[in-house]
DNA sequence: CAGTATCCTTTATGATACTG
DNA sequence: CAGTATCATAAAGGATACTG
């Protein structure tokens, strides 16, 4: 009861880390999060994510559908139009980034405050640092 | 009420980009949930999660550090002795990130499925990808 | 519209060596 | 032990052009 240490070693190929890569993503988390709330296309996800390419756009859907997250579906229109939705275990996980978005609004302005008081404390020479 | 699109627009300056750009990553959310169970070394942390470089966890850390979340704490002991610990603000987001680890935990097996369905569907000529 | 393919630049990370 | 500094390399991302 003393040789095991209780921080568990995340070993590469441990099931944590395999989902985590994946998923601890800053794209994911933004794409999961406009997709919680109904089916959107391409284009509309590609102009809500400011500073989103289109080509990792791409990446992170194609990702996302792997995994068995999004569900993309084409409709035989001219042009062609096709909707991206959460599946239902892409809901459960919509849920858990959730949190993390709900974190971040409701915390923001703490960790700007903490980040300037680093900045004051640590620059003597290199205030403003990005 | 129907030019105004229910998926806001991310800007790169918003707050829940500010924050998400920085918290969604996957060494920040290893590490946080390292630190959950109490204060850890420096060492314990690199040797805890498999592949992070001394180089990296570093950043990690000093990146925490400044956003509020993680403190370190330096023992005048020698060799130097250092302690890394969740601030109650990171305390608050170590929960929404357990969020993240639980439901990796949980889901693995059905991802891992879907990433096998879908190489099937998939690879004519590509089995068997990475 | 919804992508893929290519090339080229920027960023991130890895290895190594060194310090208090 | 707990880092920083430096250099080389790999990986990610952006711009552009083109297709169904």
């Amino acid at each position: 009861m003393d040789g095991m240490p209780r921080w568990n070693a995340y070993s590469q190929d441990c099931p944590t880390r395999l989902v985590l890569d994946r998923v601890a993503d800053k794209w994911t988390v933004l794409v999961l999060g406009l997709l919680g709330d109904g089916p959107v296309r391409f284009n509309q996800l590609r102009r809500a994510v400011e500073g989103l390419s289109q080509k990792v756009l791409s990446q992170t859907l194609r990702r996302l559908e792997r995994d068995g997250l999004v569900s993309r579906t084409a409709f035989p229109t001219v042009p062609v139009t096709v909707e991206y939705t959460l599946t239902p275990l892409g809901r459960t996980l919509a849920t858990a980034v959730d949190a993390l978005r709900a974190w971040a609004e409701d915390h923001i302005e703490a960790v700007l405050d903490a980040q300037r008081a680093y900045d004051a404390r640590t620059a003597g020479g290199n205030p403003g640092q990005r």
